[in-house]
RNA sequence: GCCGACGUAGCUCAACGGUAGAGCAACGGUUUUGUAAACCGUAGGUUGCGGGUUCGAUUCCCAUCGUCGGCCCCA
């Protein structure tokens, strides 16, 4: 398998330079940047200033075929930093990458039908390997990936060994649109967005259910863990800002407003108000671990361009918490919110998650030493426990260094949803205390931690992963009763009565329409059941019942249905 | 924020210089219906907002807001 992932890399990387020939022999202007394969198939970067249009690209797409199909051979040649140079004259984003390059290191060229690109390689035999491919997309990318640099034209394409590979890709980017959240949010009226607040999300009465039930399950298992909620204020003072930090490292995503000749700050995080929560009272060693949970609604000015579906929104709320422990209790306290954060997963299937280490960012508090106490706090509590994990350096929050959780989801795309921080700068800023043993005041060590990471960004996460197909217990509608005639509808009503007696979430379709009408809209709706009635389930006190994934399940009686549903609901 | 594309009825789309059109949905009627779409009719839009060019703009130009695909960021 490791084998053949390689080639599919090298091929997709001969692809790149194929489409960069194409480029240069039609448009011999334009100059070139980089071209690597990436995970679903290549790009390639050029410097042109009006730019490729879709025509262009199929253009460029033409060219590219001819190159493939007279087979041209890939060779390989080191070269001088000298002949490097004069080769790449005319092309300063390469003059550039040999500048850049190691004093010692081997330079080398690949060359196919008198295109030249500087590469380390490897490359395929012949252009003819590239069989099948195509152009996706082009889209502006800065060059070498600063916003400093100027802005170069990407242009994005995949290739694979074989044709049915390739249109099983596309197949498959076709699925992942249907079953995009914010094509889904509008169709089964979940949420909306709107002009008047860009990245405010509404949530509809249906999305609404959803997202309770979400936070109900969060609840339960938060409270049964020794986690008390808490609710903290929207906006807060100027002066905690800055004693927080987020005045000087977080000000340009923040919103303020003025109110009676003083700044507040509208929370873009939560962990300043818990501080007072804590600092509220005298704690003991005793006390702790303290565990505050917070599903706190935050907003953060994040740029216009940026702007995702639920996926990146400006306001949303995290489910957060705050625990606050002595040095000693830091281990057992972070393996605990491993494994929480592992058992809100499973309800949704989430079993395939990686984790990975963060560690302090250019942007941040604190002293050095602080941080490789607290760095080296989470890597010995990921040994202890025996977790994988990869670092990421640099990538820590500004106040302290994180593990992030990231779930594979069925269509197999990774999701960063859970964090564990630990922090030793904002105790020390906002002057935390706990009386010890020994009488005498200690500093508490904070962990700030989320599952779910947002709930915004899980729903669309989760809308996806069930293409709108929620299971029983988050579905808005789990059951809809659909009398066949009129006469129908008092026994229709009457079944419907006895499901929400049970807590169940029922409606009625006694529009006048025909059955296979109201069967069709309810599918589309992706209702779990459908109970039809008609003459013969209202003599007998039963229900037709369709699921809808497997259609009709013949008619039972409705004791029996609520039983089964019961059964469904604890699994 | 940056690069590029796109904003037409609730939704999906058409018309692309000459009085804006379809399907679905909505509403009214007929039908009383048995496991994924009954039939007939009615209504619905200062074509995102603001300027300009033109005898005339949904169509061309400018500006602005928003959305989409990326980049930089990020829960």
């Amino acid at each position: 398998m490791a084998g053949s992932d390689v080639d599919l890399v090298t091929l997709r990387h001969s692809a790149a330079h194929v489409l960069a020939q194409a480029v240069k022999e039609l448009y011999p202007e334009v100059k070139l940047g980089i071209g690597p394969a990436i995970e679903d198939g290549f790009y390639y970067d050029f410097d042109r200033s009006e730019g490729f249009t879709p025509e262009d690209l199929e253009k460029i797409e033409a060219g590219m075929k001819k190159i493939v199909a007279a087979n041209l051979p890939f060779t390989r040649r080191e070269v001088t930093r000298e002949e490097a140079e004069s080769i790449f004259a005319n092309e300063p984003y390469k003059l550039e990458l040999i500048r850049d390059l190691a004093e010692d290191a081997v330079l080398t060229v690949y060359e196919q039908g008198g295109f030249v690109d500087l590469c380390r390689g490897p490359h395929i035999e012949r252009t003819g390997l590239v069989k099948a491919f195509k152009l996706l997309s082009v889209a502006g990318a800065y060059w070498r990936g600063s916003e400093k640099n100027p802005m170069l034209q990407r242009i994005y394409g995949t290739a694979f060994p074989k044709q049915k590979a390739l249109d099983e890709y596309l197949t498959r980017l076709e699925e992942a649109r249907k079953r995009d959240h914010r094509k889904l949010g509008k169709d089964l009226d979940l949420f909306s967005f709107h002009e008047e607040g860009p990245g405010f999300p509404f949530w509809h009465p249906k999305g609404t259910i959803v997202y309770n039930q979400i936070v109900e399950q969060w609840r339960s298992l938060h409270t049964s863990r020794g986690y008390q909620e808490v609710r903290t204020p929207m906006i807060l003072n100027e002066a905690l800002w800055h004693r927080s930090g987020h005045w000087d490292t977080y000000r340009e995503n923040m919103y303020f407003v003025d109110i009676d000749e003083q700044t507040y700050a509208v929370k873009p995080m939560n962990c300043p108000g818990v501080m007072l929560i804590y600092k509220d009272n005298l704690r003991s060693y005793r006390d702790l671990p303290m565990k505050f949970a917070e599903l706190g609604h935050v907003h953060r000015h994040e740029k216009s361009g940026v702007l995702h579906g639920l996926f990146r929104v400006r306001a949303f709320t995290q489910d957060d918490a705050h625990i606050f422990c002595r040095p000693d209790q830091i281990q057992t306290e972070i393996t605990d919110v491993i494994a929480l954060i592992g058992s809100i997963y499973e309800k949704y299937g989430f079993k395939d998650y990686r984790i990975e280490l963060s560690t302090r960012p250019a942007k941040s508090i604190g002293s050095e030493e602080v941080w490789t106490a607290a760095e080296n706090a989470l890597q010995e509590a990921l040994k202890t426990a025996g977790i994988a994990y990869a670092v990421n350096p640099g990538d820590g929050a500004f106040y302290g260094p994180k593990i992030d959780f990231h779930v594979r989801d069925s269509m197999g795309r990774s999701w960063q949803l859970g964090t564990i921080q630990l922090d030793f700068s904002m105790p020390e800023r906002f002057d935390l205390e706990y009386i010890g043993e020994d009488g005498k005041p200690h500093r508490p060590v904070m962990i700030h931690r989320a599952a779910l990471g947002s709930l915004e960004r899980f729903m669309g996460i989760i809308i996806e992963e069930y293409a709108g197909a929620f299971p029983l217990w988050l579905a808005p509608t789990q059951i809809i009763i659909l009398p066949i005639a009129d006469r129908h509808a008092d026994y229709a009503n009457e079944v419907a009565a006895r499901l929400k007696a049970e807590g169940l979430r029922v409606s009625v379709d006694s529009r006048n329409e025909k059955t296979g009408f109201k069967i069709r809209e309810a599918q589309i709706q992706k209702i779990p059941y459908m109970l039809i009635v008609g003459d013969r389930e209202a003599s007998e006190g039963k229900a037709s019942v369709r699921k809808r994934e497997s259609g009709d399940l013949g008619a039972m009686p409705v004791d029996e249905f609520i039983a089964s549903l019961r059964n469904e609901l604890t699994v």
